[in-house]
DNA sequence: AATGAATGAGGCTTCATTCAT
DNA sequence: GATGAATGAAGCCTCATTCAT
C-alpha cells in the first residue's frame, strides 16, 4: 500500500509536471512567435493542446506564466554562469564571460532571442537574479582595482540598457552577428579596461561559452 | 464670398487642429496616468471630451496616436537639439548635449517620462531622427579623433541602450536624479574620451541645456 | 440647425428608451420563464435580440436590472395606489385596497407573479416606496383608533410576509384563486378589526380595484 | 472471519457517516458565510477538507446536499417539537411553541439564521414536515373551538409568511430581538385569540423553549 | 464633421462533472 | 472509496469599429 501509493503520489507529480511544462513552451513559442501580447490564456491552452479550465490549475494570469518564464530563465543562466567563472579570478573576463554567456544563449535560438526581448520591458527592474550577480563582479573590480572607480549603478545601466539594445538590433537584423561583441567590449572599455583588452577579453569570453556548450 | 469661403477654411482647419491636439495631449496623460494600455478610444475620447465617432476622422487606431505621439516628439527634441549644437564644433560636447536634452525633457516631466518609456519597445527600432542625428555626430568624432575607431553601430546600441535603462531605472525610483548624468559620462567615455573630461562635458551640456530651457 | 439638433436629440432618446425597454422585458420574460438565474447578460441580450455589448450601454449587471424591475413595479404601484386610495378615510379600507392592488396586479399575469415572486429574496429588505405606504397607513390607523395598539414594524412584517406566501402558494398552484383575499382579512383582523368586517373590507376593496381596471 | 468482517463493515459504515457529516457542516458554514452561493462544490470540499472527486460518493448535485441541510433541519426541529407539545392540550399555546421553537433555533445561532433564510425560497413550497404539523394544530384548534373558523390553508400562509419575513427583518438588523414574539402574537391573534392572550402564550412559550434548552 | 448606439470578436473566470490511478 | 487533474460549457467584461442620424 505505502509503495503503491509512493508510485501513484511520483506519476501524479510527473504528469502535472508534464503538463506544466507544456504550458510554460506554449507561451514561450507564442511570445516567440507574436509577441508578448498574444501570450494569452486562450491561446496558450489552444497551442498546447490544453482544455481551457486546466490553465488555472497551474497558473492563475497569463502574465504568471510570463515572469516563470523569465526566472526560469535566469535560474538556468545564473547556474551556468556560476560554473563559467568558477576558477576565473579576473573581473573583467568574469563580466566578460556574463556577456558572452547571454548573447550565445539568447541568440542562438530565435524563439528565446524573441521570448527574452519581448519580455524584457521597460515598466519593470531587471532580473534581480541577474541584478545580483553583475553587483558582486562591479564590486570585486573596483575594489580591486582593475575597474575605474565608477558608480556602480551606472555601470548597471550601462551593461544592461547597451546588452539589451545590442541583441534587439541584432534580432531585428539591423547589427550583424559580431555586433553584441563589439558592444561588449566597448561596455568593458567604459569601465576602465583599455579598448584593445577589452576586445580580447571579449573574445576570449565567447570561445569558452562556445566550448562548454560543444561539450 | 471668396474671401468669406478662405477664412471658413482656415478656421475649420484651425479647429480641426484644435481636436487633433486635444486627443494626443488626452492620449499622452491617460498613458503617463496608468500605462499604455489605458490609451483605449474609449479612454482617449472621454478624456478629450470628444464622440467616440468623431476619433477616427484623426487616426486610425489606437496605436497610431502613440506612434505619432512619439514622432512629435522626436521632431520637437531634434529641432531644439540643431538650435543647441549650432556653433558648437566638438563632436564629444555635441553629443553630450544630445543626451542631456533627452534625459531633461524626458525626465523633468513624470507624464512625459512615462509616455517615453512605455512607448520605447524593444521591438521596434529607435527613432530614425534621434538616429540619424547620432550617426552624423559619430562621423564626425570618427573621423576627426576626437573619438576612437569604434564600430559605429555598436556605439550606437550602446548609446541609446544605456541612456534607455538609465532613465527607467530612474522612473522607477531605483536610482537618483544625478544617475543619468553618470551613464552619460561612461557613454562618452567609451568612445575614448578621457573619463574625467567625459563628465565635464557632461556637465557643461547640463547647464546649457538648463540655461536654454530658462530662457 | 437648432430644430434639427432637437429633433435628432428627441429621436435619440426614444431609441434608447425603446432598447432599454426591450431588455427590461426580456429579462422580465426569462425571469417568469426560468426563474431569476436565468436573467444572465447572455441571455437576456439574446432574448431581446440584442448584441451583448449593448447590454453594457443600459446596465451594469444581470442585478441592476432586476433591480430596476422591481423599483417600476413598486412605482407604479404606488401610483395607482395614490389614485385609489384619494378620499378613502379609513386606514382600515386603505389597507385592503393596498393588498388587493397588488394582490391583483400581481396574479393577473402569470409571468408578472413570477417575476415578483423570484425578486422577492430574503436577503434584501422589502421595496422601501411599500413600507413607506404602509407605514403611513398604520400610522393613521392607530393614532386614529381604528387599529389596536400594535406594534408597527410586526404589522409590517405579518403583512408583507403573509401577501408573500400567499402568492407564492398560489403560484404554486398550492391554493385557489381566493386564498389571498382571505389571507388579506386575517391580517385586517389581527389589526383589531372583526373579522367578518375585515372580510367586507377586503371584498369592497377587491371589488374597487377591478372596477379601475375594467375602466 | 465472519466477526472481523462485520467489525470492518461497521467501521466502514461510522467512516462513511462522518466524511458525510463534514460535508454537510462544510456547507452549512459556507451558506451562512457567504450566502447560499457559495456552497459550490469546490468551495465545500476544500471546506472539509476532502477530495473533489469525493463528493460525488455523497451527494449528486449541491442542490441536493442543502435540500438535505434543510431535511435535517426540519427532522431535528419536529422531534423537538413533539417533546415540547406532549402533555400540552391547548392548540394556541401548542401553536406558539412551535413558533418561539422555529425562532429561537433560528436566531440563537447567526450561521443558522442565514442558513435557512438562504435555503427558504420563493419558488419552493414550505418545509413538508413544518407544514403536517402546523396542519393537525390548526385542525385540533378549529375543532375544539380554540380558534376561529378560519381558513386552514390561509392560516397557513399567514404563519409562515410573517415569521419568515421577521426572521429576515432581525436577521437583516431591522427590527429588535423581540420582534419575532411580537409577530408571533399578532398570528395568534388573527386566529381569533384575544391579543393580550395571545401576548402571555407566546411568553409562556418562549419560557418553556429556553427551559428546554438550559436542560 | 460630430455623435453615440449597436456590434461582435476576443479575453477572462468559475464550476459541475468525468475519469484514470 | 479516495484522489485530483482534465474538461468544456456558461457566464462575464472590454474594446475597436461601424453606421444611421
Amino acid at each position: 500500500m505505502a509503495v503503491n501509493s509512493e508510485a501513484r503520489t511520483r506519476i501524479a507529480l510527473e504528469r502535472r509536471e508534464r503538463t506544466r511544462r507544456r504550458l510554460l513552451e506554449a507561451a514561450s513559442e507564442l511570445i516567440a512567435l507574436k509577441g508578448p501580447h498574444a501570450a494569452t490564456i486562450d491561446e496558450i491552452v489552444r497551442h498546447a493542446g490544453i482544455s481551457r479550465g486546466s490553465f488555472y490549475n497551474y497558473f492563475r494570469t497569463p502574465a504568471e506564466v510570463v515572469r516563470e518564464l523569465g526566472a526560469e530563465r535566469a535560474g538556468r543562466l545564473d547556474h551556468e554562469l556560476a560554473e563559467l567563472i568558477e576558477g576565473v579570478d579576473d573581473p573583467a573576463l568574469q563580466l566578460a564571460l556574463m556577456g558572452s554567456l547571454v548573447l550565445i544563449e539568447t541568440m542562438s535560438d530565435p524563439t528565446r532571442a524573441w521570448v527574452n526581448l519581448q519580455m524584457d520591458r521597460n515598466d519593470q527592474p531587471s532580473q534581480p537574479t541577474m541584478v545580483r550577480r553583475m553587483g558582486e563582479i562591479f564590486a570585486r573590480g573596483v575594489a580591486s582595482g582593475r575597474f575605474a572607480q565608477v558608480d556602480p549603478l551606472a555601470a548597471r545601466s550601462l551593461s544592461f540598457g547597451a546588452m539589451r539594445v545590442a541583441m534587439r538590433d541584432m534580432g531585428l537584423g539591423l547589427a550583424p552577428p559580431d555586433h553584441g561583441r563589439k558592444v561588449q567590449a566597448l561596455i568593458i572599455s567604459a569601465l576602465g579596461v583599455p579598448y584593445a583588452e577589452a576586445c580580447a577579453l571579449t573574445e576570449e569570453a565567447h570561445e569558452r561559452v562556445m566550448a562548454k556548450r560543444d561539450r
